[in-house]
RNA sequence: UGGGGUGUCGCCAAGCGGUAAGGCACAAGGUUUUGAUCCUUGCAUACGGUGGUUCGAAUCCAUCCACCCCAGCCA
């Protein structure tokens, strides 16, 4: 009776999901504000390898770009080169491809705009709206004020157009050493707004860059070339994080104090689509809140510590929260992007639990991965009715639901093994599995029973002796009921394998709290457990070219493809799965 | 105690004055040769607190509280 209204139109299937952004790039749409225009931009400074938090903008970034039939750039915001270097700008873009994503034409790189950036600076000195500052960094800490206390200006504040025309030609030039000058915005030392106090435009850095080699010796500041490099690419919205909030009143003062006729004219328009006689309009900053994972250190600086200090093995150790080392653990892409898409996009700065992450993974593997039997921790069992020599190849389906996943030969011999967890000499209480005396399914083969326990001197168990009841291939046997089902593996013709078990790296919620002073105190220990001899059906192959499986009722798993050869094979486990035991 | 933000279920998150979407987690059933998947059901008289405006407020106003960001020549 609460069905009252049946009808509606209820199956908005493919709704793209609601959030702030879109609603301001719809209601720029319907306004016409950038004559219908949608370019957005991904801007990763080259300095470390991009992680899950990355993967939100990204994702943002290039789907909502997508989505209006627009564009994303791809912009190294590379204006430090002294952090940064070409082995992560390669990283990065290796990362955004495999995620799943195109950029819009080149890779572009601010040190792309290092010319007109120069220009533009000279612009501004000329309209008296910067100048070159011979105050040190700690003085100029000095002159900067508190959060409570206005600045003051620095002495050279009022240098004329001329001699700050003369000095910051000289410092391009390199007649100074670092810090010695650096070219400030003139804007007001008063401003309840630090990032307006005569911001710091260029500074002196005589050190070689990774794209722009020697060809200069002074480098922009962030503030100065973000926004300018998006007036160039001729992007509409450009979105970043709330911490850059404080920093938009400067992102537009410098864009509506450059002469528009130059912005315009240094811009691709003309590569953008953009049509004639569209008002032309200035690039918008809008500000969403960044990833946080609970258990999750992110922060390129974080995670550059941690492979610096062995506290894990590389920038994709599987343990990572890096793209590179979510791939390398077996997460994929499209797990990525529907997480990303499943926590939304707000202002609120919301800690999203790993369990939403694991969800995405395990909904996409249990739809891609390949089932396939692999015997963890190893105990024999002798069926003891099959002959020596018993070779049966049972074909049995790669997938319970997809059969164009087609099927896969598992043989069954006199001798396989089971999983030590699954037998018990006492059944605990809900056990399903193999008892003395009990019967038990072997995944997609036979009800077997256990008719003896073999035990060494100290009374460790060596092997089980079973019988095969070989009525029951595809059948339940006849009058009783089975209900345990274990997973097994040809002791004969299987093939050892390692295996990593891998665990979350912290222990702690956040491992990133100011109050934890040694993030080595909430280290998890079991983040990793390396078996080996591990038992796998000889379907896996030689384990190389990464692929994923579904080791049935232990969790999803790929080969490791760093490490693995086909002389040994190591599978990384990527999740467990879900166990409502 | 300057400025800028944010507060809706345990965790995310829709909602934009008309009487609380959805996902995760959790719980209970059902199917099952994976204790998986899948299916069904349940899960905020309530939107940081308090006042106010209104026929009607999570949505508007006031005020209070909590938390986050900013004093790099980092991004």
């Amino acid at each position: 009776m609460s069905d009252n209204t049946s009808d509606s139109n209820e199956a908005s299937v493919t709704a793209s999901p609601s959030n702030f952004i879109r609603h301001m790039i719809a209601q720029d749409l319907a306004q016409n504000k950038h004559g219908g225009r949608v370019h957005t931009r991904f801007p990763p400074e080259p300095n470390g390898y991009l992680h899950i938090g990355h993967a939100k903008s990204i994702c943002l970034n290039f789907s909502v770009a997508a989505d209006h039939n627009g564009h994303c750039n791809l912009r190294f915001d590379d204006t430090n080169p002294a952090k940064e270097s070409q082995e992560y700008v390669d990283a990065i873009k290796d990362n955004i491809t495999w995620l799943g994503f195109a950029w819009h034409g080149d890779v572009r790189y601010s040190s792309n705009y290092f010319g007109k950036l120069y220009a533009f600076a000279m612009q501004l000195i000329t309209k008296q709206l910067a100048y070159v500052c011979s105050l040190s960094a700690d003085q100029a800490r000095e002159y900067r004020g508190t959060l409570t206390e206005p600045g003051k200006n620095s002495p050279d504040r009022n240098r004329s157009v001329a001699d700050n025309l003369a000095l910051f030609e000289r410092m391009r030039a390199g007649e100074f050493a670092d810090g010695a000058y650096s070219l400030r915005a003139k804007i007001d030392m008063a401003s309840p707004n630090i990032n307006m106090r005569d911001p710091v435009l260029y500074r002196i850095r005589h050190i070689e860059h990774h794209q722009t080699s020697s060809a200069w010796c002074i480098y922009p500041t962030y503030d100065y070339t973000h926004c300018i490099s998006d007036a160039i690419e001729n992007i509409t919205h450009s979105l970043c994080t709330l911490e850059f909030e404080d920093h938009r009143p400067l992102y537009d003062w410098i864009l509506h104090n450059l002469d528009i006729d130059s912005l315009r004219e240094a811009s691709d328009l003309a590569a953008s689509g953009f049509k004639s006689g569209v008002k032309y309009v200035l690039p918008e900053q809008t500000e969403f809140a960044k990833l946080k994972l609970n258990y999750t250190m992110m922060g390129k600086r974080n995670l550059k510590t941690m492979v610096d200090t062995g506290v894990v093995l590389s920038w994709d150790d599987p343990r990572m929260p890096t793209l590179a080392g979510m791939r390398r653990r077996g997460f994929t892409a499209a797990a990525i992007r529907n997480f990303c898409e499943s926590v939304g996009v707000s202002r609120s700065e919301s800690m999203v639990d790993l369990g939403m992450l694991e969800h995405a993974v395990r909904e996409d593997l249990d739809q891609e991965a390949a089932r396939v039997m692999c015997v963890l921790r190893p105990l024999k069992v002798v069926l003891s009715n099959l002959a020596v020599g018993h070779v049966e190849q049972l074909s049995l389906p790669s997938h319970p639901k997809d059969d164009s996943m087609g099927r896969r030969d598992v043989p069954l011999t006199r001798e396989i093994c089971i999983d030590r967890s699954d037998f018990e000499e006492v059944a605990p209480a809900g056990f399903k599995r193999l008892l003395p005396g009990g019967e038990v399914r072997l995944r997609g083969a036979y009800v077997i029973r256990c008719d003896q326990v073999i035990k060494d001197s100290s009374g460790n168990i060596q092997e089980l002796h079973c019988s095969v009841d070989l009525a029951t291939l595809g059948k339940n046997p006849e009058g009783r009921k089975v209900k345990g089902v274990i997973h097994w593996v040809s002791a004969e013709l299987g093939l050892p394998v390692t295996v990593r078990l891998y665990d979350r790296l912290f222990s702690v919620e956040k491992p990133d709290s100011k109050d934890i002073t040694d993030y080595g105190d909430v280290l998890n220990p079991d983040s990793l457990h390396e078996l080996h001899g591990c038992l796998a059906e000889p379907s896996i192959g030689n384990g190389l070219g990464l692929r994923h499986y579904q080791f049935e009722r232990e969790g999803y798993f790929c080969n490791d493809t760093v490490d693995s050869t086909p002389e040994r094979i190591v599978f990384n486990r990527t999740i467990n799965l879900r166990d409502s035991k």
